[in-house]
DNA sequence: GATATATACTTGACATCTAAATTATATAGG
DNA sequence: CCTATATAATTTAGATGTCAAGTATATATC
């Protein structure tokens, strides 16, 4: 995601403006909540690329395949990681190249690939895991358990709900 | 963004690791917060692209020159929209081809080009705008006023300290 | 078993994005 | 004035992402 600062709320909080303010009320939260997931991402991605030169999207596919020792089809990994086939198949590619993952044969469906970290990319994920998680507590660090919690629950109840109207809108 | 999925916390919550639970939080409440940004930013330029034919970076530049009126330099933009000149280059180009956006020469400095919104980018914005922040307001529905105001405030935290600790590390 | 339809994956065309190199113009110091 | 350095924008190469089309294999139905 590069996208964050976006509209930036524009008109001036005067006095004579607080009625309506419940609107760009809306609009300023996800600005904020835009502008802080992309500015913690940025963080992460260009930590990964200085320290591991690697990037988000191959850490998070490595990410999927760490948990599941017999690998997952492509078609699984498109599905988890929420991107196209298409996608899949050129991070994929990239890792393969890396001598990270390899791809081999499914014995049940050959139409189906089943792609496992090798060796080399299950060490490399793990160093790369540990760093991660350390940068990202650090950066939730400023909060306490209760505020945690507080932000996990807010979040997934406008996640349940954008679910929601999203399925019936379409 | 289309990274969402990430890590997923793949280690159980024993009893026994439960003292480190709290690290696995900060994981925990990242990813949510992750896939809940990337949900809304899905839904929205999949609105966009439905009803619009654009995308939400055409209309996120759109939306800063919206608001200055004498328009902006490229290097105005490439700040305000925390992106590489690059990118502003070839998001103008596309909007210009289209008739919604025009560069011209800066009378100050023959370096620059000012770009500003044509008649019809000025329309065009103004319909997507509003229609854009009914999605915003509707996504946000599910929260009451103090709610979304205790969630802008620990986003607004959370921003600060990585902001911070961003700085003195790199 | 033949056909129709669905699924798994790859490919190609295109839009974003970054980083680094390039070109043109400003500006600062001598 | 001249030179060194900085700044404004573009260009290029490469990664990431989408969508739509194509290929190969499964599966269901008759």
């Amino acid at each position: 995601m590069a996208r964050a600062a976006a509209l930036g709320v524009a008109t001036a909080p005067d006095a004579e403006t607080r009625a309506n303010t419940d609107h760009h009320d809306a609009l300023r939260v996800w600005l904020r909540m835009l502008a802080t997931t992309t500015l913690i991402e940025r963080h992460v991605r260009s930590l990964l690329q200085a320290r591991f030169a690697t990037t988000l999207p191959r850490f998070d596919l490595m990410a999927q395949l760490e948990r599941v020792p017999a690998g997952l089809k492509m078609g699984d990994l498109s599905r988890r990681m929420m991107v196209t086939g298409g996608n899949v198949t050129g991070v994929t590619d990239l890792l393969e190249r890396d001598g990270l993952v390899v791809r081999s044969a499914d014995p049940d469906d050959r139409r189906a690939l089943r792609v496992c970290l090798t060796a080399a990319g299950r060490k490399a994920f793990r160093a790369m895991a540990e760093t991660h998680e350390r940068w990202i507590i650090e950066a939730f660090g400023v909060l306490d358990r209760g505020e945690l919690g507080r932000l996990a629950d807010l979040l997934a109840r406008i996640r349940q709900h954008v679910r929601a109207t999203h399925k019936e809108t379409e």
